[in-house]
DNA sequence: GTTTATGCAAATATTTTGCAACGTT
DNA sequence: AACGTTGCAAAATATTTGCATAAAC
């Protein structure tokens, strides 16, 4: 099943309604992977396709798109709450986002690699993990080339 | 050389000058540790004894102590920053915060255990990581605890 | 004495809310 | 037909900025 299908099954099941609004909220993060849209820019998108949308719609979806963990929020320090598309992964992990503090971009580590902190946590705390936000911040291969070329 | 003179030292390196609402906003985090301030409690915090501080001077004084490393910035998806002491750890390394999805409580776990994560990433990627934040969503002992007794 | 910092108020910027009209089931 | 959703405008919230005055060096 994907995204959109399963977004009308929680909807329905929670006795909430489809819209034209709904979906193309849905899809403009779809079909814009890695992007870290911010709420503006998702507004922008659907705007091309629904001209008369209004942002207080978008801001309205994006929380019931978190609420039902559909997609997850990233804070980037710039103002703004960037959205991304949750992964249905087995057990909630999901990627790591590095970010390069030379030229702003945004990479995605997808290995995991948290458990043994993760298990030493639990047992020295007794807090039980069920997902985690991990952001690394550093230099990207390309501006680190640049910097050692100068 | 504990915070404040080292404070002092950078304000003097960089032209800058020290002022009683600089040191008092400083000390209001260095006497609140693990609380995580938000820019409006450190203003409550600092009126108590200098009551004619604007909350601007609040947030530009915490920009600059971000600015110069000796806060670090979290965002607990509420709409506020918070601010807490940075730790002068070796290698820019910190505690990971643990959220509790029950009561809200943060928790802070020191041992880092990023390395071999950091170290993979490096060598695939090619982004060389300076610094990290770690934050774990979950269920503290406590709240466990409790729900286990219904 | 020169320059930086402050406090206040106004301005920005992002997000939320009230409500009448509309769309979905 | 009933109820949830939308769009608009206004409100609320957090943070920043301009500027005259005050404080630090």
């Amino acid at each position: 099943m994907n995204n959109m299908e399963y977004f009308k099954e929680l909807l329905k099941n929670k006795g909430l309604k489809m819209t034209t609004q709904r979906g193309l909220i849905l899809e403009s993060l779809s079909e814009n992977p890695k992007m870290h849209l911010t709420a503006e820019e998702i507004y922008e998108i659907v705007c091309k396709k629904q001209p008369e949308i209004g942002i207080a719609t978008v801001y309205r979806t994006l929380k019931l798109l978190t609420e039902l963990g559909l997609i997850d929020t990233l804070d980037m320090d710039d103002g703004f709450v960037h959205y991304e598309l949750a992964e249905n992964d087995r057990d909630g992990h999901h990627h790591h986002h590095l970010i390069c503090m030379s030229c702003g971009k945004i990479l995605e580590f997808k290995e995991d690699l948290m458990e043994a902190l993760e298990d030493k946590i639990e047992m020295t705390t007794g807090f039980k993990i069920y997902d985690h936000k991990v952001k690394m911040y550093g230099y990207c291969k390309e501006c680190r080339t640049k910097q050692s070329e100068k």
